[in-house]
DNA sequence: GCTTGGTGTAACGCCATTGTCACAATCCGT
DNA sequence: ACGGATTGTGACAATGGCGTTACACCAAGC
């Protein structure tokens, strides 16, 4: 959830601000003070949302979004405008260039990190929203259940995603490491056995429907998810 | 995927960036400046969605819808809301009046084509009647009332459309920022847990009938509506 | 005015979930 | 068979998610 924001405000003071209220909601800000300065930044590295101020010297906040949303590589990041007061001309045109939603001036910190929750949330479409199944083993994403032979498994948050995972990779062996990275999110720190545990959850919570042995181990490399009970299926 | 879709908007400005965008989609938009013009359009040639603008000079976008919901070779056609501000009331009688969708100006390009889409995926399966009844659990927009096994229920505004939500999206889990989007609005900022609030009063409305198991919480996820009791099941 | 119904927020407490550890069991090369 | 390395297993404490209640606020109606 916390995001690389980019924000484009010329003004010092406001700059700080939104800023600070960005790092204090967990987000990661980077600071451009003309549009000009932002162009470089996006083009170095992509942000994943944008906060651009109305009125910029030099290149004005639309024609600098007129910009990213003609060139295909920036064009799906999404923008939050800032304008001074709630003019109706500024909001049509500012929409017209591309912008996903608007903020206007004075606004509370609260506001500010409410819209940019509700714009990424609305941009980030489904990832996996179709059901996948392997040898009587079904789980779906979008009711959130899972099923053996017809009988419902009971799973903990993350037993779930660990299965998800497993199954959108099947006859793949992962490290510890990367199943941490993968399911737990590259930015924790856990222990690589807390894998082995929940591990031994998931093969608990799937041994009901016998299906325990989908979840395979792969001695001092990691684990795996397989069909074939054969510890080792060469070529 | 391309779909000819009728705009019905009355402002000259807002008009041509709608259109605008749309052809940006891929779609093929047509310009109604009237509610009249609308209907001669429609009866004509069926558009695969209509863009309705709620305040319209002379007959009102209500009065539009309604006029298509009765007659049964334009009922079938979806209808998305435009209106001006995000008012409880308008909502409300605009779903009644057979809407599909809502949006509320302002309005991001990107949550207009995102709506369109949204409302022509799941407009195959569903809709057609506007009656929703599960498990004996029954909701009519219409009359907007609500009985379980023939007694009625009172819900306050929201949690009727929580309820109207959940039965028209049945089986498919929901954050609760997704909630918030789909049933409070886009754009209002509410705290997270107010969703929970508000499920709570649902169950205890729907407990007398015994249909509170339906709304099911899937924990570190959100919600969901469902009929099996079990708190994991597939199909 | 006062009252009332609806809504959002804060606070409290319970309990499922989780990360970690200690120890047993197993594997594999020597 | 032995020993070290690796993994399975059970238990434990701490965390955090969620149900629940209470309360303040606001708009509408009498």
């Amino acid at each position: 959830m916390p995001a690389t924001i980019l924000v484009v405000e010329d003004e010092p003071a406001i700059q700080e601000l939104v800023t600070c209220n960005l790092r204090l909601a967990g987000h990661h800000p980077l600071s451009a003070l003309s549009a000009e300065e932002a162009l470089d930044m996006v083009n170095n590295a992509l942000p994943d949302l944008i906060l651009l101020d109305w009125l910029l010297p030099g290149m004005s906040g639309v024609e600098f979004a007129r910009r990213l949303k003609t060139n295909h590589y920036t064009r799906s990041v999404p923008i939050i405008m800032l304008t001074a007061r709630a003019d109706e001309n500024d909001k049509i045109t500012g929409l017209e260039a591309g912008a996903d939603d608007y903020i206007a001036k004075p606004f509370s910190p609260r506001e500010l990190v409410a819209r940019i929750k509700a714009v990424m949330r609305r941009n980030t479409p489904e990832t996996t929203d179709y059901r996948v199944e392997i040898a009587g083993l079904c789980l779906d994403p979008v009711s959130h259940r899972v099923t053996t032979a017809g009988q419902p498994v009971e799973l903990g948050p993350t037993e779930f995603r660990l299965l998800l995972f497993f199954m959108t990779h099947p006859e793949r062996v992962y490290s510890r490491a990367q199943l941490l990275d993968q399911v737990w999110g590259s930015h924790v720190f856990v222990e690589d056995r807390t894998v082995d545990v929940h591990i031994r959850r998931l093969r608990l919570a799937l041994a009901t429907g016998g299906h325990d042995y989908l979840i395979q181990t792969v001695r001092s490399v990691g684990y795996r998810l397989s069909v074939s009970k054969a510890n080792d299926s060469l070529l």
